[in-house]
DNA sequence: AACAATTTGTGATAATCATCACGTTTTTTA
DNA sequence: TAAAAAACGTGATGATTATCACAAATTGTT
């Protein structure tokens, strides 16, 4: 396994902001580095899993195969972990990682993990905080999966390549049409019809995968009220 | 602030367990245990919240006000905590829950749970351990609201009280019809056709609230393929 | 027990969205 | 660079489900 300096690392997540160059120098001897181009499979949703997966460089999709299609679940944009709770209470991977665009994790050993959370409450403390983060995404995000009309969704999903991916108003989407529907829970056709409406309104000038927010306000109505 | 004996409380969290008699006396002196009639707000979405609040005895409902009615993010079951998502956070809570029968919460010093968090980490091990099992769930539940037609949903819910909450093949819903439908994502009425349908075909005896599962494969495979 | 309020059940109708079909464009590969 | 494969856009159609309307049943209240 290679030998990895996670003390000079500047990506640390801010639970490994907590440990000291000690505990990063053993951390550095139980973790892997590697690169994953777009496409690949980070892991596997049923295979076994030892590792905590944390995303250093990139944006992926988390997804699960459901009884009609693939569902993503969320996409994630570095620094995050991926895998805590696929690894932490099951044997196997209980959902898929992929990556949407060039990535860069570290594989980092399960049991060193639970170590470090077993001797380390302030470690504890910030992954416990993150858990909670991502509980409550999960929980406003099954409201607007429910509630929202396909409009509200695919608009919602452009703010959020807006506000928490790109940070930018014109992006390159990282996912296919057929993605975008199982993204926002609905079909391709549909989210094509929605994209060519938010283009011919001038609200959202979109040239294939490439997307200019021209009207946020307008965007931001469109996401809640459908 | 009512001094609680946590020490001989028999329904100790398993992070509680972790505790030695001295913690659980610090415990007892930073909680107070209330009761709830059915019906009654334990918490409320937005008001201002410092109590991590662990559920004793009964049934809640944890819910979200969305644009067009109440969500139903999920019914939890006494032991288990409530709210540590929603107070460890943010200053406010995040979303609400609701007793659907009697129960008993104890209110827990936020200020106090923090620490058993910062110094004693096989307590924070646990309270990891919960955080990811419930975003597992959650991450399920994303699949089968998404991807599961009506019939399947209302399958699955009562697949969900039967094998969670009350592990009885005939219980009463705590629940309305309206909360049913905000539970499954869908209308009042959509859940009443779905249920005389189940009753029609004698795989649920449906009366009122009474429910008396009459043939669980075939309710299963409805969960599955709707 | 009688009344009011709420909850429930069900038919009719309308809206939303999925699916199918097919042509076009873009990307990949040989 | 040409051929093949994949992704995309859009119209037509049908299925699913929401909404409306109203009667029946249940629950709560005086």
């Amino acid at each position: 396994m290679k030998r990895l300096d996670c003390a000079s690392c500047n990506i640390k997540s801010s639970a490994a902001k907590t440990l000291n160059v000690a505990e990063l120098s053993i951390m550095g001897e139980h973790c892997s580095e590697v690169k994953f181009k777009k496409g690949e499979t980070i892991f596997k949703e049923n295979a076994f899993s030892s590792n905590i997966v944390y995303l250093k460089h990139g944006i992926v999709k988390i997804h699960i195969e459901g009884p009609n299609s693939e569902q993503i679940i969320k996409i994630s944009k570095a620094p995050t972990y991926l895998g805590i709770p696929t690894t932490f209470d099951e044997k196997i991977n209980r959902y898929s990682a992929t990556a949407l665009e060039n990535t860069t994790v570290c594989f980092i050993s399960l049991e060193m993990f639970k170590q470090f959370i077993r001797n380390n409450a302030d470690f504890s403390y910030e992954i416990i905080v993150d858990l909670c983060k991502s509980e409550l995404d999960s929980f406003n995000n099954t409201v607007n999966r429910a509630q929202k009309n396909i409009s509200g969704r695919v608009a919602d999903a452009i703010l959020f390549f807006h506000k928490e991916i790109y940070k930018s108003k014109e992006f390159q989407i990282p996912i296919s049409r057929i993605e975008f529907g199982n993204f926002v829970d609905t079909s391709r056709e549909s989210v094509c019809r929605v994209l060519t409406d938010l283009d011919n309104g001038k609200i959202v000038k979109v040239r294939g995968k490439k997307i200019t927010i021209l009207d946020l306000e307008l965007l931001k109505t469109i996401s809640k009220n459908g």
